[in-house]
RNA sequence: GCCGAGAUAGCUCAGUGGUAGAGCGCGGCCCUGAAAAGGCCGGCGUGGGGGGUCCGAUUCCCUCUCUCGGCA
């Protein structure tokens, strides 16, 4: 029997997936699920830099701009929608080519997510109040009592980290070092191909610093005025580019300087996903450089893929 | 040409008679329901060149070079 054969395309921002996971998705018969935790955000689209309508004419995509920037979103809710469209395009004969930079997306998807334990709203409340009154270090401690392992992994600092840790031991009784030792990934009916894709670090950095004049250049400073007048999520507002304009727009700086700092969130962004990516020996990693097309990397992929 | 100020980490600068720090940048790392987020770690640098004083100078003195400001 034919395993089922399910592509990924990993590589830091900027360095030019989009086109070519459209030349290789024609090349073999796939349809780009795209793996970005801000790309699902609707009225975001140069702040995102999403692929045009016209791109997506040539090849479908799933996963883009299907939600409300008010909305809050996670790893969980993207797991069960993207496993979902794997399946759907199985059944159509389809291979899912996934595509994108967000590590923890890409390694829910490949290695799964342990038993679930949603958060709870009620329970985080009250850790975050600790949390203000009475520091992370107290929360740390609280944390090493009911699961030292889970203290030793996580970092005294890391609030984000020890409240989840502490919500899911609340919740359950169970330890989230326990937990996390059960996930289910792709397993072995999956024939998994995993690229990515990096560049010379000077040239990428060049790179995210031209795309983000081009961003303003398109019109983001518009796109994003309309997007601050909503009430935007606490995860939609991540996006690089919110915080940055933000100051500007409140008169804290010129629109230089906010263009500079988002440049620089940019590179530091990229950095961070290398480091992530880097550690995963399962990947196949093509470098590329300017005076190479989206199709030539693409036929060099769709190579190694036979 | 004269007067003044300065020359210290990639950048902006602080400081000290006992061979140097900070912020930013940059590099490395961690990561399981906020992940474009969050967290951690990393600084021997001919202290502009030369000479002098001193047990010892980046720190004081002299001189040269360069930079900036003012006057001509």
């Amino acid at each position: 029997m034919l395993k089922k054969k399910i592509v990924f395309l990993l590589g830091p921002t900027g360095i030019g997936k989009s086109a070519v996971a459209i030349s290789l998705a024609k090349k073999i018969n796939a349809q780009i699920i795209s793996c970005d935790s801000m790309q699902v955000y609707r009225k975001m689209d140069i702040l995102t830099w999403k692929v045009t309508s016209g791109q997506r004419k040539k090849v479908k995509h799933h996963l883009l701009g299907m939600i409300d920037p008010e909305q809050e979103y996670n790893v969980a809710k993207y797991r069960k929608a993207a496993l979902s469209i794997c399946d759907k395009l199985f059944s159509k004969g389809k291979i899912p080519l996934f595509v994108g930079g967000t590590g923890l997306y890409y390694s829910i998807i490949v290695d799964g997510l342990f038993s679930a334990v949603p958060q709870d709203k009620l329970i985080r409340a009250k850790l975050e109040k600790q949390l203000k009154l009475k520091g992370n270090k107290y929360l740390y401690r609280r944390l090493a009592k009911v699961d030292s392992a889970a203290a030793a992994k996580i970092h005294s600092n890391d609030a984000r980290r020890i409240i989840r840790a502490l919500e899911v031991y609340l919740k359950t009784g169970m330890r989230i070092s326990q937990l996390q030792k059960n996930r289910a990934g792709l397993g072995k009916e999956y024939e998994v191909k995993i690229f990515g894709l990096n560049s010379k670090r000077q040239s990428l950095y060049d790179a995210i610093d031209q795309r983000v004049d081009k961003m303003f250049n398109l019109g983001l400073i518009n796109e994003v005025k309309r997007l601050v007048k909503h009430k935007l999520s606490r995860t939609a507002k991540c996006a690089i580019g919110i915080r940055e304009l933000k100051g500007y727009f409140a008169g804290q700086y010129s629109l230089a300087e906010g263009k500079r700092l988002m440049q620089r969130a940019s590179r530091h962004y990229a950095k961070r996903q290398l480091t992530w990516f880097r550690k995963d020996k399962r990947i196949q990693w093509v470098s590329i450089n300017k005076s190479q097309s989206p199709t030539q990397v693409a036929l060099k992929l769709w190579k190694k893929l036979s």
